[in-house]
DNA sequence: CGGTTTTGACCTGCGC
DNA sequence: GCGCAGGTCAAAACCG
């Protein structure tokens, strides 16, 4: 876009020389008086305006650098915070651990817990078939998806182009939002199973928990059916393929609102199928453009390079 | 009618 | 052994 066009950047200084000497003489010379007052007047007004311009750009620049500040120690204190927390479950027992880890953290961090655990076991004490459920969770595919979603949405719906039976629904002791429980129905025989629950940190975000790998193709959802996966809206969405990517955790944004440093990082980290890297730049670019804050900060960066062009041509 | 959802009951593991 | 919490079952209700 040619912002220059659009930009008006002359002063109307309603001075006009050629006219004073069309003037006769005794009209000169008040002309004359009158317009070097006029100028300067003008002079002060401009040169009061460049100092404010000057005293804002400096405040802005300052303002700018405090928010950086204040960005890196959000950053630094979320990490202590992840870190002490993480060790604090440690306390917990062996179940409730790997619960907690799978909250808190990525799902590579929960199979290196839950693989140190069972090996852990397995050399303090004999051979037990109470233990084989464990072993078979050890075996199991554990991955984590997170969706933002709008916080008035109440349904615990993952749109990822599965097949799933609702079998269960239970209120956890830590999260005052349902956790709900699904299988997979697109084939009989497939062991995949999926918790559900609202993020008890942020209400828009809901976490699917997905344990095991599908023994079956990707299931494209058939039209006009009830399936919870039918209610998928955007059907080129490559989720299933990212669902399907065991041991990984992987963000969605579906209300087109501006992610998180964290939350793109962790896409950034984890996910990197070109179809779905393309599909978040594809988001990305939808949420920038949408994003009003974003409109504001290009704006102002854009008059900000008018305001230095005009600078310098006035310095000419 | 077949598949899904709901929901209370039951099972299991764990800590005390 | 008891209580708690998470996970699963299964009958009834619901829906297209």
């Amino acid at each position: 876009m040619e912002f220059t066009s659009l930009l008006n950047t002359s002063l109307d200084l309603n001075y006009n020389p050629q006219r004073i000497f069309d003037e006769p003489d005794f009209r000169k010379q008040e002309a004359d008086r009158r317009n070097h007052h006029h100028i300067a007047t003008v002079s002060e007004e401009r040169g009061a305006l460049m100092e404010e311009l000057s005293r804002v750009s400096a405040e802005n620049k300052k303002l700018k650098e405090e928010l950086t500040a204040t960005c890196e120690n959000y950053t630094e204190l979320k990490n202590q915070l992840i870190k002490y927390t993480t060790t604090n479950k440690n306390t917990q027992s062996p179940k409730r651990r790997i619960e907690a880890v799978i909250r808190n953290n990525s799902i590579d961090n929960v199979t290196d817990n839950i693989i140190t655990n069972g090996n852990s076991e397995s050399s303090s004490s004999e051979e037990d078939s109470s233990k084989k459920p464990r072993e078979e969770l050890i075996k199991a595919k554990i991955s984590r998806v997170q969706i933002r979603t709008e916080a008035s949405d109440t349904s615990l719906i993952v749109k990822d182009g599965y097949q799933w039976r609702k079998y269960g629904q239970k209120v956890t002791r830590d999260n005052p939002s349902p956790r709900a429980y699904f299988k997979c129905s697109f084939a009989p025989t497939c062991p995949v199973k999926k918790k559900v629950q609202r993020s008890i940190e942020d209400q828009s975000i809901v976490v699917a928990t997905y344990e095991g790998e599908h023994n079956h193709h990707h299931h494209q959802p058939q039209p006009a059916s009830k399936l919870e996966a039918s209610s998928t809206t955007n059907r080129s969405s490559p989720l299933g393929n990212a669902v399907s990517t065991a041991g990984s955790t992987i963000t969605l944004d579906l209300t087109k609102r501006k992610q998180s440093p964290e939350e793109s990082r962790n896409v950034r980290g984890r996910v990197e199928a070109p179809e779905l890297q393309q599909y978040f730049v594809e988001q990305m670019a939808s949420t920038l453009t949408k994003d009003p804050s974003f409109k504001a900060a290009l704006a102002a960066a854009i008059s900000g390079k008018f305001l230095q062009q005009n600078n310098q041509t006035e310095k000419w």
